[in-house]
DNA sequence: GTCTATAACTTGATAGAC
DNA sequence: GTCTATCAAGTTATAGAC
């Protein structure tokens, strides 16, 4: 974190270690990490490959470092919201809804902003090729957690083993939604092209509450219409 | 495609075609396209390096060739399935949940099988790496679109951009799922590892036949319970 | 068909001048 | 702090003997 000299503006990055880090961040949401070869991000930073290691020391520490600055924000927002609507509720069972809304708006608000956008994808791409490892556990373990723990609140009549099964498979749902578009087959791609950050949040909300309401164990009739 | 000579054993593979053929499944699987070098697969094999240049010309078409002596016969099955489920139905609205199975159903039930498991997690893997490129078109355009207007008239009240959107996330959950368990943060983890094909298939099923089936635009309060 | 040997290039990382 | 020059190891791909 450090300051700027002369105007604030969102681009015209600071210093070479800023430029290095909105290059890497750039280029893992493209291509993710194995594939960003760290000349291809020093060529995008418009800097020397030296400073890469000089700054950071290594490939994977730039990733820890490029990572870590950008999730801390993001996360804090998410317990915050959390607890405010905790709050708000004031005793009373909070909606699957709110909980899940609490979870993925700041994400994607962040992700309406030029900068943003380049780092949720990142994320959602790291966290799907497996590329996080142990920084998975160090930058989300508590978040995980604390959501859980509210899903659980939400939804006391639901198995715990299958209330993780669904979180799980919500995950994926949420990380793929924010990985951006590329190879979904066919001309379906190009009509969700334009699909709007507001869209995709009310889509995944209404997706995801229903599926983690979904009735367990039920009798082949369901109890929802259609 | 080609025959077996001798007993035919689900294990020793018959010559260095295959065996490179299984070895790249495998480490595609583990590690995704870009993260997984010509010389760790041929170590896998334990075949030569130029034998994979002879036999597939260079790595993209091996990338094809596993791809697509795969993907072909589990679209078939469920192509299949697809059609056999829409006759008993003779006429009559088919429920989400079945068109959902037919597409589901025989990629669980391959991950079965020693083989399949690799199989069913490379082509996920590779689908959310974006490795898969043009093949994605390929080699699911048709299924994609046959299972897309399936759900159109599953859910003839749900706006196709809606669809559009929900079939998208959808794909999302199912890919990660299948993908395997690595890197979801936390001890949660460790609790998903032993769950079965079975339970991941009633799960998901439970799971996306709710998210596709939930109202849309609905009001503040829900329609089913909890 | 399978091997060795090697070409041609890219990768992450470092040493040392400035 | 930033550069050039370079290393050592890795990568895909190929030529040619057997």
């Amino acid at each position: 974190m450090r300051l700027n000299r002369g105007p604030t503006a969102t681009r015209e990055p600071a210093d070479t270690k800023e430029r290095i880090l909105a290059a890497a961040e750039r280029m893992f949401s493209r291509q993710g990490y194995a594939a960003s070869s760290l000349r291809s991000i020093i060529a995008d930073a418009g800097v020397n490959l030296a400073a890469v290691h000089y700054h950071f020391g290594s490939k994977e520490e730039l990733l820890r470092a490029v990572v870590h600055r950008r999730v801390g924000p993001v996360n804090e927002e998410r317990l915050r919201l959390l607890d405010e609507y905790e709050r708000a509720a004031r005793g009373k069972r909070l909606p699957v809804r709110k909980v899940l809304e609490a979870f993925l708006a700041p994400a994607i608000r962040l992700s309406r902003e030029p900068d943003g956008a380049a780092m949720v994808r990142m994320v959602a791409r790291l966290y799907i090729e497996d590329a996080l490892g142990e920084l998975a556990q160090h930058e989300f373990g508590e978040v995980i957690e604390r959501f859980n723990a509210a899903l659980r609140r939400s939804l006391p009549e639901l198995p715990e083993r299958e209330l993780l099964l669904r979180t799980y498979l919500g995950m994926g749902a949420v990380a793929l939604a924010m990985r951006g578009p590329q190879t979904f087959p066919g001309p379906l791609s190009e009509q969700l092209k334009d699909a709007g950050e507001a869209e995709i949040l009310r889509g995944l909300l209404d997706f995801l509450s229903a599926g983690f309401r979904a009735p367990w164990r039920r009798g082949r009739g369901s109890r929802c219409a259609s």
